[in-house]
DNA sequence: ATTTTTACTTGCAAAACAAAAGTAATAAAT
DNA sequence: ATTTATTACTTTTGTTTTGCAAGTAAAAAT
């Protein structure tokens, strides 16, 4: 896991834990879509193939970005939550969602404008503490 | 060039165009070291190969992210800017920064800590600010 | 006891990526 | 003016990654 890394810049150093099609995507629907379980990823229109679902959330574990657990009385379900490092994303995320919503309209037209996206429109610092918390109050937060 | 979007999340949407390894890290040889010249970014030490390279390009006109012209007397060499569009990732590569910067040393002790990392995580609003406008200067820019 | 669900893994074709070499036009040097 | 070097690519040839479909094994539900 240990040096895949291309160079010693920060943001070449973040991209290549980030920077592909699906990983910013799963960390976006466990945070902002409340999935937790592979069924949940799998089962969502989003849909990503189940090869690279399973590949993600290994590397995700091995950052220490999401945790993996179980529920006391089910053996079988695991549970995938995000930590405080894959919660620090959550700025990042963000501002892309903001990007998107003034850059791209130009070449895709139906991208979904909701209230969250107006409250981070409105208030950005506010919008992220309330999108954090309201991760950790929904899923009983209590990892590092 | 249209309809390559997987769904109307505008997070995902983003990362139809940005979730690759190298594009952002083009974005930011330009706006954080200046490059602007293909020759630029083939002799970075963090060299994208050119057949990449040069479809990013491509891509990035299309979604006029970038700008390409000429200088008057010099017909050969392409002169790649960004636009307003492209500068709009501004905060989106300071946010990976610092994200960076705090979560994935563990695994990649020899990431670089500079004085603009620095001035980052003193005033994230203000750096962003001085990181658009020195391009803008640097460059004499002019474009939409 | 049988069926269904969940969390995967495997196999294979297609697409994307990457290194190296090649090319064509321009610019610089002699 | 002619040769050489530079720039901006393209092409070729692998290799790697992706993604669909199908399969599997354990647990849970019926």
């Amino acid at each position: 896991m240990n040096n895949n890394f291309r160079c010693n810049c920060p943001i070449t150093s973040a991209l290549d834990i980030v920077g592909d099609k699906w990983t910013l995507v799963i960390i976006k629907q466990m945070l902002l879509e409340g999935k937790k379980t592979f069924k949940d990823f799998s089962a969502s229109d989003e849909a990503v193939a189940s090869n690279i679902l399973s590949s993600r959330l290994k590397m995700l574990e091995e950052f220490k970005m999401i945790s993996k657990e179980k529920l006391p009385h089910n053996k079988k379900t695991n549970i995938y939550l995000l930590t405080e490092k894959g919660l620090g994303l959550t700025p990042t995320i963000v501002e892309l969602t903001l990007w998107s919503d003034g850059n791209i309209r130009e070449y895709h037209s139906s991208i979904i404008s909701d209230s969250r996206l107006e409250m981070v429109k409105n208030n950005k610092e506010k919008s992220i503490k309330i999108i954090v918390e309201s991760y950790k109050q929904n899923t009983g937060y209590n990892k590092t």
